[in-house]
DNA sequence: CTGAAAGCGCTTACAG
DNA sequence: CTGAAAGCGCTTACAG
């Protein structure tokens, strides 16, 4: 492989002039600057980042670790493949502004940690960022702590920076969409009560229905815990059962996530009740794959995760270029998008 | 940050018996590595990889492109997120060797990848993967061609070495499994007829249905193309209504792909008919977060994706280990596995 | 089993 | 606007 000091030779100049014209660090006579360029096109030559990381002292590049935090994959979070567009929007991010993502994905084995995090210490990356599946408050092991680190979907006590879904925002705006439609009796097919998902998102739920001057009905409320699991699907059938049989019986039913909503689809028409004629559906997350394709088409409120990246992303370049370090306990919510698509009827 | 140098004078040592109980490349002393391994310990010391690369001239680097061949999402392909599981078998397998992916992920635009590519070769990459979202023929770009290419989920004219789901094996073993419960009119909606996945696993449906004795129906094989896409349901509606209405209609409809049997999950219910009871339906793919979700569970094929990629890594081991480079033309087929779930009544 | 010297390919710090 | 010298932190190639 041509080096530095070829294209020097052939260009007729000295290697530190070939670095100039490359880096633009100092003025360059334009014909000086033409024949270097020419020598490098002629011999294809492509600079050694290691060379250049091992002089300067600087690499340019920033580690991610993300399965780190799943349990089993579909425990709440749905399947760990959504969180690919955090990583997605922070590469997106990070290349235009010439760093580089150097990825690790342990699969969900936390003891492949500290290795992996050696691997990236090798690099010499001079940021990193841990990327969670699901809205998850953490511990981080202390193999891991790191200047420059940026959690995304996840937080932990110690207050590291972090970018968040703003759940509590997310079920307020759809539940007020729904009132707005003329609905007012909601039932609500929870996510798991341990997810901090949940406890937020309850939250939302229950202020909206308060501004609206509706009182809050538990009877309303059922924990469909992990009913995404076909093997819960008994669970969810008597659930909904329940809700239809109630007294007053709700008008829609609002899924902990979309993922719920497909199996609540499937246990009302097996039970003769149109969607959403007789009863509307609306979803959490907007698992597109999920939520455009069914039939009718899903209502649901966005888990902004491209977004949540690109805001991670940010937070770092500002951190890295010494902008501003985010102070301890920074924090940043990303509100998602309402979907409004076919699964819920006006009254 | 500690150098070797540092990690020599805390142990009493030369900086070469460093490098040597680190890499293990000559025997040392029992004591003398005790020594050195503590002050490596007592320092925090990460040797750096710029370093070592400098010298050595290897990087243990290997390269990774995708999104590259993705038209729009959807276009066939389950809109880009299973492929993430060639990466995520491709990375496994190449950790456990010592070597670190550099992952570059273009999001489907194609002009991304010159640049791209130079900032793999500034690493200095030993070798690259191109990862495609669905079965694809492609014509790399020369700015693009390299040694120790392996194509994934895509092949060339060329012959370059690749790893591809073995599609007509496939369609043909998930029919045969319907015809083992009985069914002999099998309907089928088909991906878009562009797609390699169509034409290959048309022969496999055609073939299975010869070596069971039965007369291939072109009246039971319909073009369902993108009625994946919500646009078009109006199309996959009448397709359907089609099969239902021909004198001798199928009992199970074979979908192109698990999005497909959504669609039609919601369009057979919607008329009333119950599945699998009335009508069976059979996927393929394997995407789980659908075929597992669904009610009744997808009966489907998987496609090996984290298969593929542990194959293509171990293709990519034994070129760079100089075991043996693959040969032009090489081609790996992995067969999926037949998943039955319950969406399939036998006869 | 151990070490001294040199060099990988750049950029830094100076000098002009 | 340009260049000569040195050095980043390792491993190679030798020598003992």
């Amino acid at each position: 492989l041509p080096t530095i000091y070829d294209v020097a030779r052939t260009a007729g100049v000295s290697p530190k002039t070939v670095s100039r014209v490359m880096n633009g660090d100092a003025p360059v006579n334009a014909k000086t600057r033409l024949a270097v360029e020419e020598a490098m096109l002629a011999l294809a030559y492509v600079p050694s980042s290691a060379a250049r990381t091992m002089r300067s002292q600087r690499t340019g590049l920033v580690g991610l670790v993300t399965g780190a935090f799943s349990g089993p994959p579909a425990e709440g979070g749905a399947s760990g493949l959504p969180d690919l567009q955090i990583v997605q929007g922070i590469q997106r991010v990070l290349v235009d502004h010439g760093l580089t993502l150097l990825i690790t994905d342990t699969g969900g084995a936390a003891d492949l940690i500290p290795q992996r995090m050696r691997t990236l210490r090798e690099h010499r990356i001079e940021g990193m960022f841990y990327v969670a599946d699901h809205h998850l408050k953490i511990a981080l092991p202390p193999a891991v702590r790191t200047d420059h680190l940026v959690l995304v979907n996840a937080f932990d006590r110690e207050g590291t920076p972090c970018v968040l879904p703003d759940d509590e925002w997310g079920q307020h705006a759809l539940i007020q969409a729904l009132l707005a439609r003329g609905h007012r009796r909601i039932g609500y097919l929870t996510l798991p009560q341990t997810l901090v998902a949940h406890r937020l998102r309850l939250v939302g739920y229950r202020r909206a229905l308060e501004e609206a001057g509706i009182a809050f009905d538990p009877a309303l409320v059922v924990d469909a815990d992990r009913a995404g699991a076909p093997e819960e699907r008994g669970l969810l059938q008597a659930a909904v059962a329940r809700l239809m049989a109630l007294p007053q019986p709700p008008s829609v039913l609002c899924c902990g996530n979309d993922r719920l909503a497909v199996a609540a689809y499937g246990i009302l028409r097996a039970s003769g009740v149109a969607v959403p004629e007789q009863m509307s559906v609306a979803g959490y997350d907007d698992y597109r794959v999920i939520s455009e394709t069914l039939y009718p088409q899903l209502t649901t409120m966005e888990l902004p995760y491209a977004r949540m990246g690109e805001a991670a992303a940010r937070m770092m370049l500002a951190d890295l270029r010494g902008l501003e370090a985010p102070a301890e306990g920074s924090r940043i919510s990303v509100l998602g998008e309402l979907r409004w698509r076919d699964s819920v009827v006006q009254l």
